[in-house]
DNA sequence: GAGTGCATGTAATTCGTTACATGATTCA
DNA sequence: TGAATCATGTAACGAATTACATGCACTC
């Protein structure tokens, strides 16, 4: 999904500017949607004008320059489209997760159990804020919006669970057994130790 | 976190090709991890090489040309040091929820059921997958490494409770109320119906 | 001898960010 | 009057993908 689409659907709630478009994923970027910069906004709004997907409408001369943009009818049928086509599944870039699994028995796990805590910190914040969005008395969320609030809350509280879990299992070191059909804890260990790889 | 990180992460375990690193990233990359293309991998090889981070170890004549990557000392260094800076955020970007969000009552649920269906599908093979790989006696999966496939149950677990929650209320029409302030659904609908959008 | 899998690489292109550049309005 | 916020835009750069191009080795 592109900055396209995004753009789009934050039209289709109501007419904005560029900047506009960017505070709107300002602070629902918390955890659900995801930011864009000016330099890509404008540049797209653009684009999409030329498409005829969007047209600037008329401002009141009450104010400073601005160029709020409005769907076509060409621009709904679009974003229709593209609500209708399967959404991609999802792929999930997770560097906690990622030097989870590649860390190693020479590494101080306290480092690793720090990384947890910031984690959890972070998702706790995340957690709080979208569940006192629904009823802020200033957001739009639609009902069906609602179950994407929903999914947030689930996603975060077995997070979190994880997290506990977690730090327990490295702080009293009793880890899940992984598995090691070639020895390969021994052999990259001795690896690492006959590069004298110096600490900290 | 980039892909100059995951090929340090992939030689940690053992030293491999270009041609390897691309096969590691394909099947782990069940949810937990994720690809990269020949087009990043030869050219950033070639290029932590000349910065000693990695060198190429000498193959014994017996098959194809292939040159095998080892970490160097510095290479273990940048990759420890990397395993030790706090981890990015994960930021998700879920077509799905996006769609969810901005979904509108114009448009006929069933579609977004059947969205939420292939989801269901996608998350149960993973799901299946993921517990089946810490056992199949071929992978290797550190102790610590266990903690991210718990980590994927947990969240993929929750994730398959949530979809069928969803087709439920979606079905049963008894959706969670959502937030509407300034009486947006309205003023979106007729801006919509305005345009005279053609179905489908 | 044809197809598949192993293996390496480059060139063009896409998508997006960062940094830069500018200026009006509001409010303390 | 000076800072913060609203507002628009461009240019340079970066990171990664896709498509292209090549060729050996093994197996049926």
């Amino acid at each position: 999904m592109s900055i396209e689409q995004s753009i789009l659907a934050v039209l289709s709630f109501w007419p904005s500017t560029g900047y506009n478009i960017k505070a709107e994923f300002e602070h629902k970027a918390a955890g659900l949607y995801w930011g864009m910069s000016y330099g890509s906004i404008y540049p797209k709004l653009k684009k999409l004008e030329e498409e005829g997907l969007v047209h600037p409408i008329e401002q009141e001369e009450g104010g400073r320059k601005k160029k709020l943009y409005e769907l076509t009818a060409k621009g709904w049928q679009e974003f229709e489209n593209w609500l209708q086509l399967p959404p991609a599944y999802p792929i999930i870039r997770d560097e906690l997760l990622m030097k989870m699994s590649t860390w190693h028995e020479d590494m101080e796990s306290s480092i690793l159990i720090s990384h947890l805590l910031k984690r959890k910190e972070k998702t706790e914040d995340l957690l709080g804020f979208v569940k006192a969005w629904p009823t802020n008395g200033i957001s739009y969320i639609s009902d069906v919006g609602m179950l994407s609030i929903r999914y947030a809350e689930l996603r975060l509280e077995a997070e979190l669970k994880w997290i506990e879990e977690s730090i327990h299992a490295l702080e009293n070191n009793h880890l899940p057994k992984g598995q090691d059909p070639n020895g390969n804890t021994e052999k990259l260990l001795a690896r690492r130790r006959g590069q004298s790889v110096k600490g900290k």
